[in-house]
DNA sequence: ACTTCAAGTTGTACTATACAACTAGAAACC
DNA sequence: GGTTTCTAGTTGTATAGTACAACTTGAAGT
């Protein structure tokens, strides 16, 4: 097998053992926001607002899952639904401020897990890491599907 | 914000969307076995046989996880339990020889998949983004847990 | 106006999971 | 040697996340 062979392997290999852990650590970790919900705010957050149709898409989720997560994320009082003028079937949906201090107080928790595990890495290859990383993640759709 | 700690923004994110990623489509790629069971069969040909404790405390699901995805794959064919004769609580869990197989089969395509992806990618390159993977795992138990 | 399309909700079912209560067997300890 | 304690595993129950299908409501096209 060449180096080029086996590093895939290795790739592979470690690919799986992080997205095994992460599932299995994802509901401990924050109890109070799964990995969904997360990503879910986090995207209102970026896009300032979004319809859950959008979310469904971006994210390859039933729309009948995004319902119920929005349904859940309100009555959580994370976000709000605001209908729109212009079309009455959509429903623009929006952070509220305990949303946007939650997903903040998150994003702290998780950046300084990371930072623990990384501390004693070498800015050199915390960078490489870094954009091997967004390599990956921005090759064509084909392990996974966006 | 230092570059290193762009890098480990970065980072985070992008393990962040893998992790979501292979979750969202973990079931759909392999419907015949889930991204669990593929792990616990994998583990079981690595161990040439194990105990369902063992396998609970590895990937750090409940026992009672473990017993029922250990039954589904019984029931399936795919591993064997035999009694330990010096124990009577214990099985030693086996794979069968249609569970090698499938194993075999699901690691082909998963590795196809991991190829296309990373086709184009220099060998320097998966050498170097292999090793920064091996070395974030096998950091301290952290973000995860196993 | 009628049909067709789009956004969301709700009913139903399935999988993965945890926790608690239980059974059965092994080990330890007077 | 009998009682207590520990270990392996199963089963009951509950929850979260998910999909698919059927439905409602509103918009758009013909």
């Amino acid at each position: 097998m060449s180096a080029a062979e086996s590093a895939v392997e290795t790739i592979q290999r470690e690919m799986t053992i992080f997205a095994r852990r992460a599932r299995a650590s994802a509901g401990r970790m924050h109890p109070e926001l799964s990995l969904v919900s997360y990503t879910l705010l986090g995207h209102l957050e970026e896009r300032d607002g979004c319809r859950a149709t959008d979310l469904a898409a971006h994210y390859a989720l039933d729309k009948s899952t995004v319902s119920r997560q929005v349904a859940a994320l309100e009555r959580a009082a994370l976000i709000e639904r605001r209908l729109d003028p212009e079309d009455h079937r959509v429903q623009v949906l929006h952070l509220t401020e305990a949303g946007r201090e939650i997903l903040a107080q998150v994003t702290r928790s998780r950046r300084a897990a990371f930072r623990e595990r990384l501390a004693e890495w070498p800015e050199e290859d915390l960078v490489r890491f870094a954009a091997y990383l967004e390599r990956y993640n921005a090759g064509p759709a084909g392990t996974d599907g966006e």
